[in-house]
DNA sequence: AGCGTTAACTCAACTTTCTTGAGTGTTCAA
DNA sequence: TTGAACACTCAAGAAAGTTGAGTTAACGCT
């Protein structure tokens, strides 16, 4: 049996500075404008290596100067912050009959968004696909492919073949070679793959509810019910890419064993209502029902509920998060509702008097949630330090 | 509400060479024995670097020469190795009865181990005795206390106030104040904390069938039943350091919800079988049980490994491990038996024909698993590179 | 209003560590 | 026998960080 050591980046001055600048910009961003004698204290750099790095930043176009603010006593600070236009990061969602993109700038704000139909979802068209889309939003957003820094793509999963392998939501031809290479061959672009439900909560950690946690559950509401996992400020992907299949576990509710994934999904709220002789096809569908009161709907918003209880247990055990948030293709008003109707477990180690995030809270909701996740992961990357990087 | 961002290390000259001394360290420790250009390819350093590097590891004590090899062309290779005594780490376990202690050197190996009763589990009367023990194993194994590179601890979770607080297994007068403070400043050493389960894994990845191993779970069977997760070669913590507290979930026995350290855990054998008239007290009773084929302890096996069923359809599809090892304070036999009888759960991205991993494996068992787990935390340390440290 | 204290920042010298490239010695294979 | 392959060392050079002295600006006490 063979293993192979994770090939780990020795340090040598050039990866030194390239970690230590992305330390700076993290710095920066974590709270939002800051001086440089602020950052050294916070990397542990002296002030003078900052102001090196600083500089070589502002040359480089990824910091803006904020003019100066004077704190006290001493020479007024100068502020810097991160420029916008910066960089850009692309964001790819593909589904088996659609393709969803986003371009977004350095701090994250989206430029534009655009949803795709897909003629058939073959792997080339879906290639091809992704590459006019990305073509065409650089070209009406002015912005140069130089100054993208890659692209996130967030796939239907499991990868590989699994035990899982047959479920709906799955695409043909992607089986064999690694999607990543694919989309990065395609694009010439540093490429990120990732699921739903870990973009979701990187986009959520980068300008959402979760700034500035470390360790943080995300619970996806998708096609299907995703787990996305923050552990240290790194998404946890497991050991083949498949960490977050909560959708195939079994709880409890109302006494009897289900498949979590058939009580709270998408699919899982269409088949409900379409036995009671209810026919929802979007969002939209959902919220007027909620609004009219439809019983059908309640009755499924507490089952929900029931079974996100016992999931929130064995998340919160298994995992001891800061928080864990709800979110996904599922409107506002029904996420608010059944996080009012989830049960908070006793039983838990998140059930502590200290707390200073609730135990479940609401995440960034609708259809784009993973597509702009998918763009936050090369956001992600571009602010987190690469000397004996996570993965 | 304010969220601090973790200190993390910039990179100057010192810190990049303490952490490429670690790197090679742990390239050497990963394949027992290596030649410099050979560790030089698998850091990305230059092979002077590495030359450098191994000057100074030799002078310090830490690397041992191993004599020349011949591969191939070439000059042939001068071979290093870890050198065993080239420093000593501590393993604490501290229980409500009793504390247990083990001393190993630097590739593992115990030198001596001990259980030490306890008349109370007073704060201070803990401190007191583990302190002595250091002493006594520090004068009876002839190591100075200079070569410690510190002490792991194993202590009963969960840490802090927390909805599972009442549990049996608690320690009174740790809930105020660091644990791992109050043992440093009594110590006098670097100190890591940990909960049985992780600090078996570490074991497990340092020196037992988890070598290597970068992603995996460890279900370790103690008083409860506790979980161990390596993500990415480090130990998963959680939020509050309270991961892996999956003896509280509800699994499914016999189609009835149980918690799940109910139906697997020692208490949970013991209580079964004093319910049929069998008195068990120790884990060699067990043992004899079980070669006499006891159709209690048999028919507690059964529902046990259906307990676990459940649970590693959770572990899988939460995490998506390597492997899930099986371990702790239970007979080798009654552990393989449990293995044998455990059914894989079909639904799970586990579940892949090219896994090169059983899905489930005995580890390590008996008492000082943990203890010993507790030391490894302290090389593990060792051997990991610490700018840009995880955690 | 004056002046010492505090603090941020810059400049220049110095230090550490890594890399590069030339050179040496050993082994294997044509 | 000879040349290619490989491991390693030496010496020079480069990159990046640190240190300490000096400058500037604001605060606050007298």
């Amino acid at each position: 049996m063979v293993t192979t050591l994770k090939p780990q980046l020795g340090a040598n001055p050039e990866r030194a500075r390239s970690h230590n600048k992305q330390l700076v910009l993290r710095a920066i961003r974590h709270v939002g404008t800051a001086g440089r004698a602020e950052i050294a204290r916070a990397s542990g750099l002296s002030t003078q290596a900052v102001s090196n790095i600083i500089s070589d930043l502002l040359n480089e176009g990824f910091l803006v100067e904020q003019g100066f603010r004077s704190a006290g006593r001493g020479l007024p600070v100068q502020q810097y912050a991160i420029k916008p236009d910066g960089g850009y990061a692309f964001g790819v969602e593909v589904r088996p009959t659609a393709v969803f993109t986003a371009l977004v700038d350095l701090v994250g704000t989206p430029l534009l968004t655009h949803r795709t139909p897909l003629e058939d979802a073959q792997k080339d068209t879906i290639l091809d696909t992704v590459w006019a889309q990305l073509d065409d939003a650089l070209s009406k957003s002015q912005v140069s492919k130089g100054s993208l820094m890659g692209a996130g793509i967030v796939m239907p999963g499991p990868f590989g073949d699994t035990g899982l392998t047959g479920a709906d939501s799955e695409l043909p031809g992607w089986s064999t070679g690694d999607p990543a290479e694919s989309f990065a061959n395609r694009l010439g672009l540093s490429v990120f793959v990732e699921n739903d439900a870990n973009a979701a909560a990187m986009a959520e950690r980068m300008n959402g509810v979760a700034r500035g946690l470390d360790d943080f559950a995300y619970l996806y509401f998708g096609q299907g019910l995703g787990l996305g996992l923050v552990q240290n400020g790194q998404a946890v992907q497991g050991a083949f890419g498949n960490a977050g299949e909560i959708g195939h576990i079994t709880v409890i509710v109302e006494g009897r064993p289900v498949e979590l994934e058939s009580a709270t999904s998408r699919l899982s709220v269409q088949a409900y209502l379409a036995r009671q002789g209810v026919t929802v096809t979007n969002m939209d569908d959902l919220t007027s029902l909620y609004f009219s009161a439809n019983r059908h709907l309640l009755a499924w918003l507490d089952q929900a509920a029931q079974a996100l209880s016992s999931a929130l247990s064995i998340i919160e055990n298994l995992f001891d998060p800061q928080t864990v948030i709800l979110g996904g293709a599922m409107p506002d008003d029904l996420l608010d509702h059944i996080i009012a109707r989830t049960a908070l477990p006793e039983r838990s180690v998140s059930n502590r008097p200290d707390r200073t995030h609730p135990r479940l809270m609401r995440g960034t909701s609708g259809r784009m949630t993973a597509t702009l996740g998918a763009a936050a992961l090369v956001l992600h990357q571009a602010f987190t330090p690469t000397i004996a990087e996570a993965r």
